[in-house]
DNA sequence: CATGAATGAGGATTCATTCAT
DNA sequence: GATGAATGAATCCTCATTCAT
């Protein structure tokens, strides 16, 4: 005889419908400025139940950057890098690069307040991320290998890492203020055509002639 | 009887450390989360005056964001970036680029979580400080120019401009992560050197060989 | 095929474990300070069971006062308290007010807060218990007689009766307090002496010369 | 030119007028059942003052607290307990003993509650006040003197000394539920005969014949 | 009986803003 | 202009109680 228990599914039906709406409340209004009134509304669960599964507005908070984390490491194998053509390489950091936000656009904001409170538990669960995806040693080690069978100028390794995060990253980060700022008007093609204009530029910037 | 009134100087020394005082808190804290108690010692004033002087805590923010926007206007002239050296035109950007911020680092989380609410006075403020500075208009002319003198490839002026924007600003805004996460330790030379890089980066991925 | 069910001890089990938490958790906290959550992990059960057997927290209160009033109840008939012996009678009704929370010493917060708070149900119950242990009547009776017979002086009996009953009562009420205020170390030899100290004085105290 | 500001009596008007009405509230509800939207509503003061002045509802309470032993410091020098007459000595503590509530009635069920709850700070206060009224000293010291000089009988001091203060406390502490359970409905006559027969049996209780 | 999740009515505390002086 | 106190509308969080299984 069964005794019919609340399925996985349903039991993170409750906890999933919550964090989800806690990355839209955190992404509209940040940290500070979110209701968790409005948080329990969007949700559509009652008030009581967030702090019944997460304590406290903060831990909430903490949970939807976790998530946040967790999934950009289930992308992480997305593609060794490896390969002969030296672009095809490049695409594949891009693309990892910008995976990292994609389908999860909603995060974006809270990213960037992250970055603007500079908040430590972020910066080390940032760099132990970035670290298991080895993007930081695979890009260092490509570019010096590059350098030294003199396929490459010879560039400061870690200015170009830094311009080609910074390539990469910016846009994403602040698209509808550059979009209006520089006005473009056609975003969707733009971003398709960014990875191969980023990857263009930068090879071109650091081969040797 | 002299009835000591306080002088002009003294008068915008209230209005000064409360301004002063306002960037800090809402660098720390953001519009919402910032105290205007916490504000109001901060600057060493009395609550009150805060309301006397600025109306309201919104109030209060819009003139922090006002006053960078005038500071940056100040910046405008400090070249016009013309010359007959190419690298020498774009070390100007750069350094127009950068100091945006520079001797302002407070304001960065401003600006951060500025980008990530994505208020409409604040794109709007930047469009029109960047289109008062020219930045726009002159990189799209000498990208355009260079590419029909045969000096640039044929890239597309948009993603270079992005690209340019985002190797210069990148690092500045995400400094405290990114030398988290990339493990660096000697940040005022590399700061120092970022300019340089950058720009070297950039004019050899749009030079034609 | 067997269905297992519980047996009346284990049926016991719980709702006695329920009690013995109660009175600790009343004791600790008070009936408004007492929470059922914490109460429920005390007792080692889950919190719905609280209700189900007690159907709210008043009534669980009120259960563990009733249950201590049927202890004592139980106690009444320790001794007849009648005899020839002046000293022994007195020290009877002396071991008879100790042995009311003897044992149950966590009951005597419990106690304090309902004086606290002059409950009407308590009152009563108190009322009604002493008054089925014909403490007052038998008291009194002695007094009167002793009064009559010259052995005594001619006291107000219900002053003296108060004075008894303050002497003995007291300190068991205020033990942790006394003693840190009279900084007394040997508290369990304190309290073996105490009932002989009470008689001896007392009985001095109203007996004629 | 004077500016008018609010007088030392006004001031302690809203604190007063809190203070008031919290050693009632507590008093009736005891500090978990206590509400501050009540509290303020009795003292007539906006919720919002009660944080301002007290910081929280413990705090409050504690301010309570020590308002009552402040008080009853400044009855310490009721009188310094010395003479020939004996008994005029011992109705000069029972006087101190009473005073500690009279007047302060209200604060009797705080009193209790602490007692229940036998808290640190309480029983130090009270510890700390109990010292410097002398009580402790004085009293034992008179008592070893008269049995030294053979006016005493040889009792245990202690206990001597335990049972006097019983006697005076336990009326005043428990009168509600003592008058209930006693039949006392004269409480005002039988409180004013209350010291005397006290110190009669007391002194008689310790005399040597 | 037992359990984990759910609910709704509070309850403590905060905070932008205003007022009297 | 300057100050300390006052205000009222939130806002976070708790808790007794109930429900579905």
């Amino acid at each position: 005889m069964t005794r019919p228990i609340k399925s996985a599914r349903e039991k993170r039906d409750t906890i999933g419908k919550i964090l989800d709406a806690a990355c839209e409340e955190f992404a509209e209004y940040g940290l500070a400025g979110a209701r968790v009134d409005r948080l329990a509304h969007r949700a559509g669960v009652n008030k009581a139940m967030i702090y019944y599964h997460f304590g406290s507005k903060e831990k909430l908070y903490q949970a939807v950057i976790n998530e946040h984390f967790n999934r950009i490491r289930q992308i992480a194998d997305i593609g060794d890098f490896t390969g002969d053509d030296i672009e095809t390489v490049f695409l594949g950091f891009t693309e990892g690069l910008h995976s990292v936000f994609v389908g999860r656009e909603k995060f974006i904001p809270v990213f960037l307040r992250e970055m603007a409170s500079g908040g430590e538990y972020f910066t080390q669960g940032m760099a132990r991320v970035i670290d298991e995806l080895g993007l930081t040693r695979r890009l260092k080690k490509i570019i010096d290998e590059g350098k030294r069978q003199g396929h490459f100028r010879d560039v400061d390794t870690r200015q170009a890492i830094a311009s080609f995060i910074g390539m990469n990253m910016m846009y994403q980060l602040t698209a509808p203020v550059f979009n209006a700022v520089w006005e473009i008007k056609d975003e969707k093609i733009f971003r398709k055509h960014r990875p191969r204009a980023v990857v263009d530029l930068f090879l071109n910037g650091i081969r040797a002639e």
